[in-house]
DNA sequence: ACAGGTTAGTGTTGTTCTTACGCCGATTTG
DNA sequence: CAAATCGGCGTAAGAACAACACTAACCTGT
């Protein structure tokens, strides 16, 4: 690095991860390297963002070229800039995580052959990434688990018509906590969010339950009036925490 | 821009949205910048990473050369990276916010002269600042809001020894809405996480109130526990908006 | 056609949390 | 010693939450 023109022999790249949500758990999707460095192990999509591009245009970019898929849900959670976090240079990354239905993106899926593929959540926080692409793995993970219960993000993983038990089924895998059936559509049906479609399940082998649809314009409408939506930790597990706490001190 | 050099022709900086509170109303620190562009307006403190320093050390140094002060809140927000935010070039910003006690900061204050000065948030979100800092400005001041729900950050803005009654007067800055004297109290040292220091106010016209300290190794061994403090947006406040929103339906 | 398997769908009660609300006491000042 | 100011305290009614188990609908295989 030489002179005044230090300030400028750096680069800036996005980082996306990409989660859906499919058999009851979350994945990722995730791209095995074919270059050095890190040759051969797996990492999150990701590009340089061009001169003239924004930051949130080029995490759109990325997503687009891998799944083909627009109108996502996309979210800038956190800038990664550790000095020597890129080995070949000065290289800080800006994290996003998306939310995509799987059934949308099976299209591209196929002329990536191994590149591309849909990972456990769990079991990738487990295995080493390239890069610093755990610890950003990692934030944007807790960064959904925070999200989810502030907004009803979760509808973007689910297909346009799901059920009752499939989205109970979201929320625990993504609160890591079980939830009570007739509680849990008690408390979801109240918030006028959902649309009974009137339809029902097809080709399964019991009683098929009823499809629902999310009510988006109702959520953007309570949303404009600053209201929030809110799933909150259970009391149960926030006394079991408490009392850890209180036993160790 | 010519060649592949391009994606090294943009440089990155740090700016930070500095909080204080003080007089009952919440304060945000703010530079008059003295050449182009922007010459004469306020504006974030800020400045360019160094090719081999980490964001949060440049953001420490940015925070430290103004205040004086060190090991205060900071927490990264959010990147700025709009291809035209900066008239002379691609750069792209790291916002941060800090949390400090006015009653520290004095210190270094005076050096600077009119150069550097405390605002009120509310009104400094009505002026025009420099580059996009209105949206950084905005988009940490709604970061803080968020964050003093989830975290108890609201003790780092409050000298060492504070009243509850104080506490109360920022917690109502801070969430924009008004509180019950009596539930507020009973909520907050429920908590455990005030130490009650036996001392009192003195040299005021009226009775003396007593002085608490926030229990930080407390609030550490609860968070290590997983267990979060939170401050919930009011039922009364919720139900006004709720209604707000039907009737608009 | 019917028995067995599987998931869907539904209400009530006890417990806990939240809200609303008003008065006396301590201290300083003139 | 009177007036002004803020500090500190408790209870009751209502709302939200947690716990809990059975019947209904449909499919399958015999």
């Amino acid at each position: 690095m030489n002179g005044e023109n230090n300030f400028f022999k750096s680069a800036f790249s996005v980082d996306n991860v990409i989660f859906g949500f499919d058999e009851g758990d979350l994945k990722v999707l995730l791209i095995k390297r074919g270059t050095d460095p890190y040759n051969g192990l797996w990492a999150l999509p990701g590009d340089l963002v061009y001169p003239n591009e924004d930051l949130d245009t080029a995490a759109y970019r990325v997503l687009e070229e891998l799944t083909g898929l627009k109108n996502v849900y996309l979210e800038q959670v956190h800038t990664f800039g550790a000095v020597n976090r890129h080995p070949l240079g000065r290289v800080i990354t800006i994290a996003y995580f998306s939310l995509v239905k799987i059934s949308d993106f099976a299209l591209k899926a196929a002329s990536f052959a191994q590149n591309v593929e849909w990972h456990n959540v769990e079991s990738t926080m487990k295995t080493e990434l390239a890069f610093d692409h755990n610890a950003i793995l990692e934030n944007c993970f807790n960064a959904l688990t925070q999200r989810v219960r502030i907004r009803p993000v979760g509808f973007e993983l689910l297909p346009p018509k799901f059920t009752l038990t499939e989205l109970q089924h979201l929320y625990e895998a993504l609160l890591r906590e079980e939830l009570d059936k007739r509680n849990f559509r008690k408390k979801i049906l109240s918030t006028s969010l959902l649309i009974d479609l009137d339809q029902f399940q097809e080709g399964v082998p019991h009683r098929p339950a009823k499809l629902y649809q999310f009510n988006k314009q109702r959520y953007q409408q309570l949303e404009a009036h600053g209201f929030s939506f809110e799933v909150k930790e259970s009391k149960k597990k926030e006394k079991k925490k408490r009392l850890a706490a209180l036993i160790s001190a």
